[in-house]
Order: structure tokens, then C-alpha cells, then sequence
DNA sequence: GATATATAGATAAAATATCATATATATTTT
DNA sequence: AAAATATATATGATATTTTATCTATATATC
């Protein structure tokens, strides 16, 4: 993500990131997003048999946390796996992607992000 | 640490290292132990000015998620970094040891693990 | 007005720290 | 040698803190 200035903050930049994937829910949105690219809520909504409500705080704590960039157009927020990665936060993704669990079919709704 | 045979152990295993790695006192200890080498709940006790119980849990905790291991000689415990280490666990370990966070000094009473 | 997202408030669930106690082993005393 | 004491570790119970979920509502855009 960036450097540090001191040992408080590398600390609490450690700890957000493991929080976050301390989580079972956003492991799968990690996995489900990384999987198929940039969406918005409404197609985890729709995917997800989920809230929105409890998707939306999940997709903030990921984009808090580093994991994830956002991309707004109109009404429609696009979030997806933030680019570059650094090296700890690119080995969890890597290690959740290889992690054999199943997920919902992409329903999809938002049209391609194109920004 | 193993294979896994259904993906709700997978999932379970990645959560159970993520968790581990979601406490400030935890990444100390992995830190401190990583540095140091196999040492005592007692040595920890020194070092640290922490109650024996909440050490005790703690390096429980990062017993059963697959950090330490432990060498039992008489009354002693002597806990260690685990080896081998799968992947995941050892790209954090190595997370942690570029962490620039300060640890207090080893005040070691056990012997040395010769076991 | 309808849709997409964010967030506040309330509640439930989970994690942590502390105090107290139990267990096992080693050492000292008698 | 047996009994008593000390040491190292583990764990049960409780209070506190943190986190997650849900309901409801707010904000922004179409």
C-alpha cells in the first residue's frame, strides 16, 4: 500500500488487513470479485443472497482495508481488486484464490464498468 | 500445514490463520518468538508485563492456528515457530519481521531448549 | 418517484483481559 | 522416603470490548 512513517502505523495497517480477512463473508467477496472483475453492490445483492445494508459495510472494510479500489459512474459504485497490490496483501488474494470453496453464479445487473 | 479435503475445513483453517494473525499482542509474540527462538510462557512473562493467563491463551491461539509448536521437557513448554510452515503462515511470519514495531528485551529464566 | 449506495441505531454474537483455581512437575523439608 | 512447598502452565467464570447483522433512514443520481 505505502510506506510508513512509524512503528504505530505499520502496525495498524498489519492488523486492519488481517482483520479484514478475518471474515468469512469477505473472503468470498474477495474471491467472488477477483474472480469476475469490477462490479457494484447491486450485483452482490443479486448474486449474494445477502443485504445490502451488511454488503456495503463488508466492501467498505475491504476498500479501508486495501483490498479493494473504487470507481463511481452516476449511481453506481464499481469496486474491484486494488491495483498494485502489495506484496502481503497480493499473497492473501493468491492464497484465497486457491482456497476450494464454492460460490454463487454472477447475476449480474450494473452494465461493464468501462472506466 | 496439511491438505484439506472439503472446502469448509480450507475456509476454516484460512480463518483460523487470519484470526490468529488479527491481535496486536499475538503479532508481538510471533515476532518475539521468530527473533528469539524457542522460549517458555515464563520467559514471555519477563519479557512482557503481562498476566501468565492471558499469555498462556494467547500462544494457544497461535498454537492451534499452526504458528508454534511445542517441546515439553518436565515443567517447562518450550514454543516455537513451526516447521514446516505452509506457505500463507510463513509469507505472514515474514510479514512480521519486517514490521518496524519495537519489543521489549528477552529476559530469559528458562534454560535452553536442548530438546 | 425509482434506484444504488451509505450509514445510524439497536441487538446479538464473538473475542479479550482479568481473577481465581486446577494440574503437573520439581524442589525442599522433615 | 514421604510430605509439604514452589514453580510452570492451563483453564473456568465473568466483565468488558469489539464485531456483525438487521431495520430504518439518508444521500445521490437517474
Amino acid at each position: 500500500m505505502e510506506k510508513f512513517i512509524n512503528e504505530q502505523e505499520a502496525l495498524e495497517d498489519f492488523l486492519k488487513t488481517t482483520g479484514a480477512l478475518y471474515d468469512e463473508t469477505r473472503v468470498q467477496l474477495l474471491k467472488f470479485i477477483d474472480k469476475h472483475g469490477a462490479m457494484c453492490i447491486c450485483d452482490l445483492q443479486n448474486s449474494f443472497n445477502m443485504l445490502q445494508s451488511r454488503l456495503s459495510r463488508h466492501i467498505k472494510i475491504l476498500k479501508d482495508s486495501g483490498f479493494l479500489s473504487i470507481k463511481k459512474d452516476g449511481r453506481w459504485s464499481y469496486y474491484s481488486i486494488r491495483t498494485p497490490l502489495d506484496r502481503f496483501r497480493l499473497q492473501a488474494i493468491e492464497e484465497i484464490r486457491a482456497l476450494p470453496i464454492s460460490l454463487p453464479e454472477l447475476k449480474k445487473i450494473s452494465s461493464d464498468c468501462e472506466i
